[in-house]
DNA sequence: GTCAGAGGTGTACGCCGTACACCTGTCAGT
DNA sequence: ACTGACAGGTGTACGGCGTACACCTCTGAC
């Protein structure tokens, strides 16, 4: 460094997490660390810790920035369609951003910027008539779905069945005969009878939609939580 | 050691696995490290590799060994009561082994044993008729709720409204409205009107009856993927 | 001209996973 | 009874991690 000319202009919080957020998409969750952030931008690891306190709360940061490329709710939407809309986007988002989404699982308090955003949903439910009752357990329900994140497990299926030897095709169907009979039957997608994978956004449609069209019911229907207590105990 | 008497019984990765379970349950997730785990069987760290090939492996074999806990399916129950007994069964057991969650989310294939259970769940929906497109999507919308997940972004609720000082009450109501009226709507649990937290089983029966009742109501009316996308175009 | 403080540095500690060479007791085959 | 393979436990060492702590060096207010 010394005196070569112009001194770069100093950090700050906002660099640090932007060049956090951009190494992460380009290298992975497992390339975030101290050393490796510092490095990227051309500084001792310790030059961190004067702009974020630990690594716990970089990754605060990283998540809190995603999470801030979401849409803003938008004007004029029924609460459904509203809900769905924001949804899709923030999907989108985590699509671009896939390692936020294990942050946000390990991290064991929600953040200002994330609370916000539950609150935001939340109003978007009550504005449209729901109950307070209700959208409470709507909200467990959904859980990180309004995040956007797709629910599985393990984000690829284990091998596309085209990618399979016949020896190890007759080995999964001996074995695992549900799974691969799920597996080849996606008539959704006309272009592939047997493609490389599913089609991940009708997935998630799917899933959200499951929810909503089930909300919009019980919001008709008047639904209070001595209902559902009544109906679970009619099924015993 | 030296010829102190008896040597003790060698290991093995069953006695190693069931060693890093309990210490797992005891002392959380982040106590688990070769070292610690070494130390707590008596043992140097390298010996745990002559039974695991890695820690990763450690890991599936841990959550292999939680999933096995889970009961077996039931003989003579229609489809939804078999899938919601069995997820409920899920449950508990992932409330015994709460850690096991985040290895799950994190761990990037199944293991044998996962694919089994999965494979397992999706022939109980096929014996109940449904059709293997249905079956395929709803895999998806349940996602890792059939291991017995709650989808909830942050295990603990921040705080309870009863724990916080009235000027925090305040600033809750005046910045989060929405999540202050939505939590404190819980009109389910008469003995605490503002209780400590939710009732997190009520919770859990809702979201999963909310999406079998949804399943139910599709697998009726005789549900195509087509369909749903003729729906979603009629929402846009 | 001084001095506080913001921002970057260097060293060091304890923890981690695990590669690799080694030792030791057991037991099958002769 | 001898031997040699091998299963199972040991010890040392390396590179990576997060971060505490003492330090240095500019900048700008007074």
């Amino acid at each position: 460094m010394a005196k070569d000319g112009e001194r770069r202009d100093p950090l700050n919080r906002a660099r640090v997490l932007r060049a956090a957020v951009a190494l992460a998409d380009e290298s992975g969750l497992e390339a975030i660390s101290m050393r490796k952030l510092a490095q990227a931008l051309g500084v001792v690891p310790m030059a961190l810790y004067k702009h974020v306190a630990n690594k716990d709360e970089l990754l605060d940061g990283m998540v809190d920035a995603v999470v801030s490329e979401v849409e803003p709710p938008q004007e004029g939407l029924d609460w459904k369609a509203a809900v769905r809309r924001r949804t899709l986007s923030a999907r989108a988002v985590m699509l671009r951003h896939p390692w936020a989404r294990r942050i946000m699982e390990a991290q064991a308090a929600p953040t200002h910027v994330i609370l916000a955003y539950t609150d935001s949903m939340i109003r978007t439910f009550l504005a449209g008539g729901l109950s307070a009752d209700l959208v409470h357990h709507v909200m467990h329900a959904l859980g990180s779905r309004i995040f956007g994140f797709t629910q599985e497990l393990h984000e690829t299926a284990p091998t596309a069945p085209s990618d399979l030897s016949p020896e190890q095709v007759q080995y999964m169907m001996a074995t695992f005969p549900g799974i691969v009979a799920v597996a080849t039957a996606r008539p959704h997608d006309p272009t592939s009878v047997v493609g490389s994978g599913c089609d991940d956004q009708f997935e998630f449609e799917f899933g959200i939609d499951l929810m909503l069209d089930g909300v919009e019911r019980l919001h008709r229907n008047d639904w209070r939580s001595a209902d559902h207590d009544r109906e679970a105990a009619s099924v015993l």
